[in-house]
RNA sequence: GCGGGAGUAGCUCAGCUGGUAGAGCAUUUGCUUCCCAAGCAAAGGGUCGCGGGUUCGAGUCCCGUCUCCCGCUCCA
């Protein structure tokens, strides 16, 4: 375990985990949970989960504006690993695999590690891990390690979910939701490399859910039960994988700050030590946030090496070796894994973008989005209710819907309406006045600047494309550090 | 599971020593040729988490229960 997650987000602990004391002043405070939570409520971004019977502890559901940043935040992922490189190849694999799978990956065994509790001070151990514990303490004999007290029971706590295939709940039939998605790639590498033509390196990529009981679920969504990742396999040579690996940290941490536009002052990239590594890797590295409780995993890159292909080759039986015909040689290719979770880079997005500046002595809160994740790009504003008006404004609605997400409201006063925009993060509004029927004219009306210009209708969309191609130079040069943190 | 905090309107909260619910914001409607949470006028919305008990009477006291949030072997 790192010094970053033992403790508390104490300001004395942030200090320790900054690498670089002198981003410390910009890197404390940022947006509290409540209030994002408040806000995700409130304008539709994160519920929490079967609300009206009282919640459901650690599961949410998506709103409209929530729904819209996941599916652009999984866009943006989708472009940069698949669409715009020809060397990975999607997949969708079920959420319920054969048994037998987790039985070869480890997780049937890593998964469900017996703990003992104690009955004075309740404290849980793992029961393989006891001696450990003790010796640490100095402690001798068979009692708890931090207070001597009498152990109980040893009891499985498995973090895969577990059900039942088919009608009958019998043992024999027990499955499980999958806890990661890797182990479709895995177990489709044949079925990849014989229907594609494929030669290493390539990758294999998949979105969708996984599902673990966690023991302490929490913070927001960040741990939360079920959830979404966005997983790619590497599949390479051996030998190559040390080089694969120092690609795969630079690209995808590349990807928060040039494409998220998340602030790289919050981002890094840590090195697991000796002790954090899984059985399974040679080398891992995470992509961490700095949250409000302190540093937090958004996605981890492993070289995995051969385990996972050399575990289902030899449990299943079946050859997963790949022939190199350059060479004349067959081997089991490494693998570089990258693990992203897409609820917790919706986490990032919103916390990150969000912000608050004075403007007449009111305060203005605004999600400084970049565009292309921004729930709606534009905003289309009649400054009245009148007929004419919306006329109008509805048919450029409906022209500009094929191009951008856009958003109508007629309701309540302009400024509120500004406002409102200004708090889900939809870059440019378009009002219509007036003057907008005699001069064919809209005004475009800037989030983060607030500036307004007067375009032709003729040549909207030209004007609509600079603006968005501005605001995200904007976003960027701040996750770049190039403007002013806030 | 343990410790700490909290459950009252969509959100944030008020409600003192018990007398059948309030504010701000939000939402909706109307009027105003209306560009930065604008003005005026209205409206909708709560069995005060749930169940018991004490009491003439309970958000308010007691018991139970559920849920949420914050801390302790998580690695998306």
């Amino acid at each position: 375990m790192s010094e970053f997650e033992s403790g508390a987000a104490t300001p004395a602990s942030l200090e320790n985990a900054s690498p670089d004391g002198g981003k410390k002043a910009e890197l404390d405070g940022g947006v509290s949970f409540d209030l994002l939570i408040s806000l995700c409520k409130r304008r539709g971004f994160v519920f929490p989960g079967s609300e009206i019977y009282g919640g459901i502890n650690a599961l949410y559901d998506f709103g409209p504006l929530g729904v819209r940043l996941r599916r652009n935040i999984r866009q943006s992922w989708w472009n940069r690993m698949v669409e715009r490189r020809g060397d990975i190849e999607p997949i969708e694999t079920a959420i319920i695999m054969n048994r037998e799978v987790w039985v070869a990956s480890g997780h049937v065994g890593s998964f469900s590690d017996p703990l003992v509790e104690c009955a004075a001070c309740h404290r849980r151990w793992r029961e393989d891990h006891l001696e450990d514990e003790r010796r640490a303490r100095g402690k001798t004999g068979a009692g708890c390690p931090e207070c001597d007290g009498t152990l109980g029971e040893s009891r499985k706590f498995n973090l895969m979910f577990r059900t039942f295939l088919g009608p009958v709940q019998d043992d024999l039939n027990e499955v499980f939701l999958r806890p990661e998605t890797a182990q479709g790639q895995f177990v489709n590498f044949a079925n990849i490399l014989n229907s594609t033509r494929h030669s290493l390196p390539f990758g294999i990529a998949q979105t969708g859910k996984s599902f673990r009981n966690e023991i302490s679920p929490g913070n927001f969504i960040f741990r939360s039960r079920e959830f979404e990742q966005m997983e790619m396999e590497w599949f390479c040579e051996p030998g190559s994988d040390r080089e694969w690996f120092e690609y795969w940290c630079d690209d995808r941490f590349a990807w928060y700050v040039d494409e998220l536009g998340v602030r790289s002052a919050r981002l890094r990239l840590r090195p697991h030590t000796r002790e954090e590594l899984s059985h399974y890797s040679a080398g891992t590295s995470d992509v961490e946030y700095l949250f409000p409780f302190g540093w937090g995993e958004l996605e981890g890159i492993a070289d995995r090496t051969d385990f996972d292909l050399g575990a289902h080759q030899q449990h299943s039986g079946k050859d997963l070796t790949y022939f190199d015909p350059a060479t004349n040689r067959r081997f089991l290719p490494y693998v570089i894994e990258t693990a992203v979770g897409v609820d917790r880079t919706l986490l990032v997005t919103l916390m990150d973008a969000y912000d608050e500046e004075e403007v007449r002595g009111e305060k203005r809160v605004l999600l400084r989005f970049h565009p292309a994740i921004a729930p709606f790009q534009l905003a289309i504003l009649p400054l009245s209710k009148k007929p004419e008006l919306t006329g109008l404004s509805l048919s450029l609605v409906e022209r500009l819907r094929s191009r951008w997400s856009v958003d109508f409201d007629q309701t309540q006063s302009i400024g509120r309406r500004y406002r409102r925009q200004d708090e889900i993060g939809t870059p440019l509004a378009i009002t219509v006045d007036f003057e907008s029927l005699q001069d064919h004219a809209v005004t475009i009306r800037n989030r983060d600047t607030m500036a307004q210009v007067r375009v032709s209708i003729d040549r909207l969309e030209v004007a609509i494309g600079e603006q968005l191609a501005e605001a995200a130079q904007r976003v960027l040069a701040r996750a770049r550090g190039e403007l002013p943190v806030n």
